[in-house]
RNA sequence: GGACCCUUAGCUCAGUUGGUUAGAGCGCUUCCUUGACAUGGAAGAGGUCACUGGUUCGAGUCCAGUAGGGUCCACCA
């Protein structure tokens, strides 16, 4: 066997592993009816992204309940891929295009994807090979594009279907317009950002009382030339008048426009007057609706002014022709007024610049299932976690309105619906909505749009597993692997991705089944978002997001999986701290040097399995450390297990933390010392240690899976020929079974043995620092045992304890004078000093002590003498004060003693 | 304007149905290269649990309110 070095190498081992885990096809997913499924289906990154922290976290996460699914016993799947993000990725290609001074228009639409798709073979997916970096156990022979052909197929098949069932229409609607991508947007794909502007109030002279005017307050004075009427509330008195009448429109060509009364005015907000334009306003479009007023577009589509505008404002761009507007107005005296003002502005999430409400022609989706999928979560099919996201998603399908699946873009799956050349289009009988098109293509004309991104990857639950065609599912396991077991993702893509998924797969999935067979998965971790130390979002744009990859080679990938586990409590965001990946690191190197130190101290025997470490144990050698260290192993094994019950990963990490080095390398590595060396108790002694430590390993795994495989295999651990992750994790149930059958009769009482040898070492410790002996290893002690019990104690674990305690020795002595001493649960402790005791220091410390005490005395005194609390607190809370009462009572006893002798 | 979350040690955070003297990591102080690990070990310092009330025998924990910070939703020009 390779000796363990004397550091850890993360670079080598993870190369090494990964191939190896990749060469034995260790990450397959496949149908195996004697196991259960667990599958995860990755959310797909843009297939132009690179690996960000927020990645590293959401996939580690994935990482894990795969691996520990497949400890379990589990048949476990993760299916990777990649979005083929609509406007993004043609906006990075776009922009190569314009180094060389062209546009997408100068090479047409065909010439244009084939030129992205280029770019797609070339640099796309680089985040997948970087997902390997972090040892994601990724089936990747199943990986997915939402461009692929099969899966684009699948895309417009569910087109053509929701058409068929009445769910997608084709309409004339006011849309979130991004003049910056020329393109509809769907609501969500909308940020409000506060934005410091001017409101302008703005005088209409009435048409036939020259002199009267009416004022109104405006954000947009640009859009005056496209005012249709001025509208009042129906029941406000300053204008009751002049319902009915005319005003002539301040800006653009001249016009006389309608007074109208509508109730949809805010009679407080303004002069209580309001501009209608139809055309840019979603309101106003509505009013106009209602009212049948005309509607004037005075914008193109990329946000510059047209001809309707009038000559002075053509041709200006949205804010330039805006100022433009205000000197105009100004000068013809129309502009009132003009008061700083900060509104809200709905910017274009992808481009960051303002949308524009705007008057088109797109495909609307109604969606289906709504009321199913509120049942679905509230009924806890799917869960939540924390569940506290649940309300967030129940609100907005309360709320939901249509989708705006079509996009002016050329990157994405082209709607499948052909028009009849030289026809009405806006007649659905000049339609044909199939996959492949009609059988005679030179009479029709393809839609131009494509379906917005999400429209394809809300899908991907099912069609990444072969839907619908039954050749394909049978071949990719859908009745196996579907529905998933946990998506993993953050509440930021809750309405965008998560809410519409489980809507598509009630809708699409084993119809006529119950509920439970066609939700998409079965629990929803919503993972916490990173910030950086000022607690900002990481972004590109702020460069305050490091690079994972450089962290890796710094930290290794099981450091940076260790540590970013460690600060990611369940739902709260998270400030990265980049000490924490430093500690995942370092506790890489503490399990690395564990191992090392086991295996320094020689082969003991049979590593091979469970049963076999088991079968070198001698319960007849088992002493008070040997049952602890067990004992806590199960509690940890069993913790560790809630923890995944209730998705709490970073909580797991602590206490594999607490145990491994706390317990285990503080203090049963460090007793063990003394055990081994005596030949008598080695051997169980290494034994134990072999069955700590394969168990540490296998619980580990799924977090830090490079370094423990390589200490399963450098320690002997499983079979040859195998991998850390085809051993079997044992429950603590199992464990404690299979002791027993040895003969093992786990002793939980000498848990408390234990912690009271550690507080009787601290305090012998505590004692030599404070009289400057820490670094002296041979003080000598003495005991006054508390009674035959407490020396019974301390007689069977001398050895260990005088080690741990740095001491030549520790004499029994009923009698002691003039020597610092410390009250322990197992009796008074005093330093042998010989003679230069500092009466008055030692006189000062134990005053001190005994005034702390006597305050913790009187409060449980206090709450002993109170009726109310003795007659409803449980039982055995009571008992507990009680016996808490008597043991202080005798440490004051013991510390008053201590005093009096001092003098 | 609604909804949700957060406020605990210098910093970042745990604290699971209310129950002994509130924890961890980092940082800080002192000491230590004792037969794995200085990426380490030992001993310490450091908290009126944001504030104000209430419920209770008992509140960091439950309730109400206040203040501060954050997130999401919402067509007031």
């Amino acid at each position: 066997m390779a000796e363990i070095t004397k550091s850890y190498e993360s670079r080598d081992v993870e190369r090494k592993w990964y191939a190896a885990w990749l060469e034995a096809r260790r990450f397959s997913g496949v149908v195996d009816p004697a196991r259960e499924p667990y599958s995860i289906v990755i959310p797909p990154p843009n297939v132009t992204g690179v690996l960000t922290m927020g990645h590293v976290l959401n996939n580690t996460i994935q990482d894990i309940l795969i691996r520990r699914a497949r400890l379990e016993g589990c048949s476990a799947m993760w299916l990777p891929g990649t979005d083929h993000a609509g406007i993004a990725t043609q906006t990075v290609v776009e922009r190569e295009l314009r180094k060389q001074k062209k546009t997408r228009r100068d090479l047409g639409r065909e010439k244009f994807v084939e030129r992205v798709w280029e770019w797609r073979h070339e640099k796309g997916g680089i985040i997948l090979e970087q997902l390997r970096r972090l040892g994601a156990s990724c089936d990747w022979d199943r990986t997915a594009f939402t461009m692929d052909p099969a899966y684009s197929r699948r895309v417009l098949h569910v087109f053509v279907e929701l058409f068929k069932r009445g769910h997608i229409y084709r309409g004339k609607r006011m849309v979130n317009w991004c003049p910056a991508t020329q393109t509809a947007l769907s609501d969500e794909e909308v940020i409000m950002k506060p934005v410091n502007g001017s409101l302008y109030r703005v005088r209409y002279e009435v048409a036939d009382q020259p002199g009267r005017f009416v004022e109104v307050k405006t954000t947009r004075p640009e859009t005056i030339p496209g005012d249709v009427a001025i509208a009042v509330h129906p029941d406000d008195p300053r204008y009751a008048d002049l319902i009915g009448k005319k005003v002539r429109r301040a800006l653009g060509p001249a016009a006389e426009i309608p007074i109208i009364a509508d109730s949809a005015v805010d009679r407080e907000f303004g002069t209580g007057a309001l501009k209608i334009t139809p055309a840019h306003d979603k309101v106003d479009y509505d009013v106009g609706l209602r009212h049948k007023l005309p509607i004037i577009d005075v914008l193109e589509p990329n946000g510059v002014l047209n001809a309707v505008a009038g000559p002075a404002l053509a041709g200006l761009e949205r804010f330039a022709g805006r100022k433009r507007a205000v000197e105009l107005l100004r000068e013809s005296g129309a502009l009132v007024a003009e008061e700083p003002y900060a509104n809200n502005v709905g910017y274009s999430e992808r481009a960051d610049v303002p949308i524009e409400p705007r008057l088109t022609e797109q495909w609307w989706l109604r969606y289906p299932r709504v009321e199913e999928a509120k049942a679905a979560v509230r009924d806890g099919h799917i869960k939540f976690h924390p569940e506290r996201w649940s309300k967030v998603y129940l609100h907005w399908l309360e709320n939901i309105q249509d989708w705006c699946i079509s996009r002016q873009l050329w990157w994405g799956h082209r709607i499948p619906v052909w028009y009849r050349k030289g026809a009405d289009r806006s007649d659905p009988k000049n339609w044909h909505v199939s996959v492949d098109g009609p059988a005679d293509p030179e009479n029709w004309e393809q839609e131009e749009d494509v379906l917005d991104t999400w429209a394809s990857s809300w899908l991907w639950p099912f069609a990444t597993l072969g839907w619908p065609d039954e050749a394909e599912m049978k071949a990719a396991g859908f009745d196996y692997f579907y529905p998933t077991a946990t998506l993993v993702t953050g509440p930021d893509i809750i309405f965008f991705w998560v809410a519409r998924m489980i809507m598509a797969g009630l809708e699409f999935v084993r119809p006529g089944e119950p509920i439970e067979r066609r939700i998409p998965f079965q629990n929803v971790y919503f993972t916490g978002i990173i910030r950086d130390a000022q607690g900002r979002k990481m972004s590109k744009s702020l460069g305050n997001s490091p690079d994972p990859l450089d962290l890796i080679d710094k930290y290794g990938a099981d450091g940076l999986r260790f540590g970013i586990i460690s600060i990611a409590p369940q739902g709260q965001d998270i400030r990265f701290q980049e000490d924490r990946i430093e500690g995942g690191k370092n506790f890489c190197n503490k399990l690395w040097n564990a191992c090392r130190f086991r295996q320094l101290s020689g082969e003991a025997g049979d590593n091979s399995s469970f049963n076999a470490i088991l079968a070198r144990l001698d319960p007849a050698k088992f002493d008070a450390d040997d049952h602890a260290i067990l004992d806590r192993l199960l509690s940890t094994t069993r913790e560790v297990n809630r923890c995944f019950n209730d998705f709490e990963f970073s909580a797991a990490v602590q206490a594999l933390y607490g145990f491994f080095w706390g317990d285990f390398c503080d203090w049963y590595v460090e007793v063990s010392k003394a055990k081994m060396q005596a030949e008598d108790t080695k051997a169980n002694c290494l034994a134990i240690q072999d069955l700590v430590l394969r168990q540490t390993l296998l619980l580990l795994l799924p977090f830090i899976p490079f370094i423990t495989e390589e200490l399963w295999s450098l320690l002997g651990f499983g079979e040859p020929g195998t991998f850390i992750q085809d051993a079997r994790l044992e429950n603590a149930s199992r464990i404690a079974t299979s002791s027993l059958a040895r003969g093992l009769v786990l002793d939980r009482t000498q848990v408390t043995t234990v912690e009271w040898l550690k507080t009787f070492v601290s305090q012998a410790r505590a004692l030599k620092a404070e009289h400057n002996l820490a670094s002296r290893r041979d003080v000598k002690f003495f005991v006054t045992p508390r009674d035959e019990a407490a020396w019974a104690t301390i007689e069977a674990n001398l050895a260990k304890v005088t080690r741990m305690a740095g001491a030549e020795a520790i004499e029994r002595r009923d009698a002691v004078e003039n020597a610092p001493a410390v009250v322990t649960p197992l009796g008074t402790l005093y330093l042998d000093l010989a003679s230069s005791v500092d009466a008055g220091a030692e006189r000062a410390r134990l005053t001190k002590e005994l005034d702390a005490l006597a305050k913790h005395i009187a409060g449980t005194e206090a709450r002993l003498a109170n009726k109310a609390f003795t007659d409803k607190a449980p039982a055995a809370v009571i008992e507990g004060a009680r016996k808490q009462l008597a043991d202080q009572q005798a440490k004051r006893t013991e510390l008053e003693r201590l005093l009096k002798a001092l003098g």
